[in-house]
DNA sequence: CGGATTTTCGTTAGCGTTTACGAAAACCGC
DNA sequence: GCGGTTTTCGTAAACGCTAACGAAAATCCG
């Protein structure tokens, strides 16, 4: 049925180490029985079977990603970056979902260790970094993307999401608003950052933040970030004076808030100025076009991918990588008052 | 370092295979033994080397997806659907892009065919069926997905296109449309059979199908299908007399050509009724929000990850299975007249 | 209590490949 | 044409696990 190096050094009278030789393109071999060797190989149209291979070598061409929602744009750029960059490699992907559930997090993290991948690609979505830790114990490479973690060292590739908040901000002031709120992602180094960008920029230009202008919604990769950008924006709308200013953490939540705000009879953004994250694909067809600072995600997947193999070529790159790029800001109607 | 059997079964002073057994849950052990050794495997962190054991019972816990774009909504929500029912059996999903090439779709079935994995799941973008063939060949077991071919038997899931090109089309005649255009997919099973819809509810009603109304936009799964939904709507409006329905072989182009014709100055559903298909998540926060016939896409990949499990608990299951999902009309204001 | 049965466990072999080593064959210079 | 080098190949062992078999220990029953 299928097969194997055992086969063709029986029909060929060699032995199997000799075929093997020739596949791996190793010197030891006369050319002329390489081309013999190949010719059939090509004939009976051999693979070698990379599980064997995986368990001498103990690599297995496998590189786990780990994400907490496939769906989500962000990751689902990610996702084919990195694999389009890798299956040039003949590496390939092995995936799994959070769901934004840092147990099960903790759980795939760990099942998928005793696949002896080659390496790891995670955007956790925990507040600690045990099953970041887990990982490196188990001495395999690891590359963070999108969330960083200030206690752990490890390679990393992402926009600076201080930039971000100082983007998005600085915007909305030369726009002219004057009160700006922020609906606020999760307290992880992404929302937390973001925030402290938000009020960067607006210290710089000496405006005060009052506190209830920062309303949280909770975690927001999940497929009901719409919701919870509705809901926010019923606590913004609640406020007084009411902002004439907003950045939302991401699209996704910026949808719902700013389908609640026209529902609500504002206009957009005459009334209230909004600015989202992500530049997701269909920012630009949106009832208003939404302004969005771009968080180049197809980027940071093919960069992962190729710190990916700068790790695996040179194994023991002890000291560890950031790739830091630089966010941008495509405005749309959103936020444009002039 | 990492923990195996070997360093199990010498801690205990007891052979590996029956540390094996105790972990498999065999009956042949005591259960004063087993309680002994799973205690020292937890504490151990001990897990299954998969590679190994794959190489010996033949079964790799690893499900391969091939899919035409990763990017595409439909094919992320099929890829979540397998992914979530998976990681409960343990199950780990490898994905791969063909882009839309059907070359690539055949190196990548090739390569990831050495990985053994226990089955494909496969939306195919080849005219024939050389990939599907070569899976079959290798004795794996195939779940085609979205795409069926009519001289491959084979498990499928996916809905009906037929349906799909009726239930659209037939919306848009009880709209009130009297001249019906469409914008056609690829020469797929997909693509032929929507068209045969769509013709089906024309005939029904006597209208006749003007062979021109039928306008195509090639492979339309690609990022650039909004590009290619803009040309084929400037051929539409260029069609004398004008249509006032347009059925979109799905909501990228459907995105595509609404908004060129917005840019002529169209009114929608004024002077164009549109519909698309694959009722994309942001289909109802579009700058006309766009109806869409739902292909029920996550429901596809729950389907299908059923099927798979069947698939691998009873072996020789030499019966093929079709699930044929109906298709849903979600009516939005892109084509609501009255 | 002895033979038959059942329960529990160990030994051996093998999955398909690679690595390490050594032997045979070919080639070299003088 | 002979010692030494180089090239080419084969043998043996190993990667970590499981399947198949059989032996020892425990249990049963008349």
């Amino acid at each position: 049925m299928v097969v194997r190096l055992k086969d063709i050094a029986a029909e060929l009278g060699v032995s199997v180490v000799t075929v093997s030789r020739a596949l791996r393109n190793r010197p030891d071999i006369a050319e002329e029985t390489k081309a013999k060797i190949l010719e059939r190989v090509k004939r009976l149209n051999y693979r070698p079977n990379l599980t064997a291979r995986s368990l001498v070598t103990g690599r297995s061409s496998l590189i786990g990603l780990v994400v907490p929602d496939l769906i989500h744009p962000f990751f689902g750029e990610i996702a084919k970056g990195l694999s389009n960059k890798l299956q040039e490699k003949e590496y390939y992907l092995i995936v799994s979902s959070s769901e934004s559930d840092p147990q099960l997090e903790q759980n795939e993290v760990e099942h998928m260790l005793a696949h002896h991948l080659d390496c790891f690609v995670v955007a956790s979505c925990r507040k600690d970094t045990d099953s970041l830790r887990r990982i490196s114990e188990a001495g395999v490479p690891l590359v963070l993307v999108d969330r960083s973690f200030p206690g752990f060292r490890g390679n990393f590739v992402g926009v600076d999401d201080v930039k971000v908040g100082e983007l998005a901000t600085e915007h909305l002031i030369a726009q002219g608003c004057k009160r700006i709120a922020h609906i606020r992602g999760p307290a992880t180094s992404v929302g937390n950052s973001r925030v402290q960008g938000y009020r960067n920029a607006l210290a710089r230009h000496g405006i005060a933040v009052a506190s209830n202008y920062v309303v949280a919604c909770g975690e927001a990769s999940d497929s009901d970030g719409e919701t919870r950008g509705r809901r926010a924006m019923e606590e913004i709308l609640a406020l007084k004076p009411r902002p004439d200013g907003l950045f939302c953490f991401n699209d996704i939540i910026a949808v719902g808030a700013m389908e609640r705000a026209l529902e609500a009879g504002l206009r957009i953004p005459q009334n209230m100025a909004i600015v989202g994250c992500g530049n997701f694909h269909y920012s630009s067809k949106l009832q208003v076009p939404l302004s969005s600072v771009d968080q180049k995600s197809r980027e940071i997947g093919g960069r992962a991918a190729k710190m990916i193999m700068t790790l695996l070529e040179k194994p023991p790159s002890a000291r560890s990588r950031s790739v830091i790029l630089e966010p941008e800001l495509i405005a749309r109607e959103s936020s444009q008052l002039k």
